[in-house]
DNA sequence: CAAATTCATTGATCTATATCAATATTTAAA
DNA sequence: TTTAAATATTGATATAGATCAATGAATTTG
């Protein structure tokens, strides 16, 4: 909930925070990079200043430059067909990337905007690819985090494929609850910063039905809604009844390298 | 439809066969590699014998060696969740990769089965590694690869997020059209590898909703079906039940670059 | 070649969830 | 603060497509 105030502060003080002190470095670029490697990595990347409510970072069709990381607030990407429906693809949360799917064609095949007060890093890609020629273990991670999106998108498939309106909803609120813990929040209590309706239109259903799953949800003891704010009460139960292995996404989730 | 006494034939003399004479290279590798790094590339890659119809090439778990490119056949990667029920993620025709989700965690999220007799190039992703940091162009290459994959999962999406039964099973004669066509086999007309039953599971729909559809299609004059075979009467007309933007693909990939 | 098995078609019915509609609440604007 | 515009909730109804069921090809097996 940054302030304009804040704003300006913020771009006077972060253009010097360094890749190794921002919070998200681990989820960046975990793995077996050096130091030294690191500053070159940091070199390279651009702190912008907050995009407000409702900006954009791209849209569809614009030309491909850079890759971004958020480091707080949130997004949605989404694209919207010829007769106007639009189409929500996925939310991003601090330390998740986006924009990796521009590299095919060299341009934006979705529009990214913020649902709060977001700010995010720019990571120029070809800063970025000449680097990762260089640095071994950058190449890498950056194979795994592509291939992590196209096994994040699979889980999706099989969640709009076959999975009943209850069972989306709970997965869904297990997905950012895990996220949300990954990054050190509280894994029981947040903020949803996107409407029912942009939930509906993720999962494939009806803002209604959302609306009403809120509240059988919370009927049955699982949790607690107020508005924008959730908080888990029954994490287990919400597991169960999204029909998946999500004990097991707990065990590999939960704090992988603190 | 190789025979048994084929199959000898074939791993006497593909051994030999260069990616230079592959006609899959321009997919698998298309741009801006020179003629000594096509040379080095093809080195390691590893051409196995087919496989059997029902055979699979990997299973859920299987720890990742390499990725695969179809030569000839067709195969579905699929999963099972814990009630037993299987979820088809896709089709992977000749030309097209697969396993390239397995890079993430170092196994295979999915399990990949031939629906008909299928061979693959196998290539160590090691090799591959070490190799794209050695050749810009490869590691661009690899990154558009893995890019596109992305934006054809997010395509999924929408199709099972927002599209009627309709629309899905048009959309995916057009996509099974557009690719065969970009492999210079026939747009128009071609047969089904995988069942009623692997169509529906993938499009989110009961088979007989797909049993049904094709014969609507068919009474309606926009195909002719033939058990596995398929025959396109009037392309322009599925393009418009689909409800996408396929006109804009059949510009965008007939024929890219020949 | 017959028997068994798998796969596909077609029909009848049922249901989860969309859609339509009205109201309430929250947020933004004036 | 008042008004206007989003956004959310809740109820009533309609429907696309699932499910159940029976029959008919095709393919595989012994």
């Amino acid at each position: 909930m940054p302030t304009r105030k804040f704003e300006t502060v913020i771009s006077l003080r972060d253009i010097k925070v360094a890749c190794q002190e921002c919070s998200l470095k681990e989820i960046c670029l975990p793995v077996g990079i050096g130091q030294e490697d690191l500053d070159r990595l940091d070199a390279i990347i651009d702190r912008k200043r907050p995009l407000a409510r409702g900006d954009h970072l791209f849209r569809v069709g614009d030309g491909f430059q850079s890759i971004y990381a958020v480091r707080s607030g949130s997004l949605k990407t989404y694209t919207t067909s010829q007769d106007g429906q639009e189409q929500v693809m996925g939310f991003q949360l601090p330390g998740e990337l986006v924009g990796l799917d521009a590299i095919a064609e060299d341009s934006h095949p979705l529009a990214a905007k913020a649902l709060e007060t977001t700010s995010v890093c720019e990571i120029p890609f070809t800063d970025l690819e000449s680097l990762s020629g260089q640095i071994g273990g950058l190449q890498r991670q950056l194979l795994r985090v592509m291939s992590q999106e196209i096994r994040d998108d699979e889980h999706n498939m099989v969640i709009l494929g076959q999975k009943s309106a209850e069972q989306r909803l709970a997965a869904f609120l297990i997905s950012l609850s895990n996220r949300f813990r990954r990054r050190g929040f509280s894994a029981t209590q947040f903020n949803l910063s996107m409407s029912r309706s942009d939930i509906g239109n993720y999962l494939g259903l009806a803002l209604e039905t959302v609306s009403r799953l809120f509240t059988r949800f919370q009927n049955e003891g699982l949790l607690r809604v107020d508005r924008k704010h959730i908080e888990l009460l029954d994490r287990e139960k919400l597991c169960t009844y999204s029909g998946a292995q999500c004990a097991e996404d707990d065990v590999l989730q939960a704090e992988p390298n603190n």
